[in-house]
DNA sequence: CTCTGATCATTA
DNA sequence: TAATGATCAGAG
């Protein structure tokens, strides 16, 4: 049964909360679903069944998962020491000429207002039905975290902006990166090169990186006072 | 077709 | 073995 939307923050909390120590097969069963053998083909499976039992409601929409309170949802596949065991996506990165030129104004800068993070623990054997979920995190970026985040951002944006298709690799930005982000390499979008034409190439996404994101969630995973 | 949810799998 | 580049599924 779907949940309805928190009518506010300490609602949603208390609801991620009550499900820290949980297995997500148990979580699967009280939705009366199940879980899959494994993700290779349910990339975003635990994903969807958290924003599903968190009653989040923006499904696709390039919005935050409860627009109502600004908050977005995302999960996040830790090993037992907290490290994160993948990057995280955030949102596309339009080549077109349409991304906003201002990091306050950016995507990722709304994206990133307010998270809140749920650690998934495994390794890579864990079977999916035995993952089970950490302490949830509601974050907020620091000062230092934010400068990071819009230095990066701005670096990036001015490979898009000038057209550097060819220079643009996931090894620029220290916490933020760009990569490919589409069904497969056939997947092309329309971009803007440095001499103003217009070629195909495949889309890209801002991805943070582990080492960035560990921060994030570490406090989740050291011994309470 | 685009953006969401992400993880997979090959490379360095 | 960590990180990059590639990929899979669902919703609107």
């Amino acid at each position: 049964m779907e949940q309805l939307p928190p009518q506010n923050e300490t609602v949603l909390i208390r609801r991620a909360f009550g499900l820290s120590g949980k297995t997500l097969g148990e979580i699967a069963a009280n939705q009366g679903t199940h879980c899959p053998p494994d993700l290779k083909r349910h990339k975003g499976w635990v994903g969807q069944l958290l924003e599903w039992v968190l009653g989040a409601s923006a499904g696709s929409k390039a919005e935050p998962d409860f627009p109502h309170l600004g908050i977005e949802l995302k999960t996040i596949p830790v090993d037992g020491s907290g490290k994160p065991r993948e990057s995280t996506y955030v949102c596309v990165a339009p080549l077109d000429g349409s991304m906003a030129t201002q990091w306050h104004e950016s995507w990722v800068c709304r994206k990133l207002s307010k998270v809140l993070w749920i650690p998934i623990v495994s390794d890579a054997n864990t079977p999916l039905s035995e993952r089970r979920i950490a302490p949830p995190k509601l974050w907020t970026p620091t000062p230092k975290q934010a400068h990071q985040l819009q230095t990066d951002w701005e670096g990036l944006f001015e490979l898009i902006a000038s057209g550097s298709i060819w220079q643009m690799d996931a090894f620029k930005g220290d916490v933020l990166q760009l990569r490919p982000k589409g069904a497969n390499k056939n997947d092309l979008v329309w971009a803007i090169d440095e001499e103003g034409n217009w070629v195909q190439t495949v889309p890209r996404g801002f991805y943070l990186r582990p080492s960035f994101t560990r921060e994030i969630i570490a406090s989740q995973f050291t011994d309470p006072p």
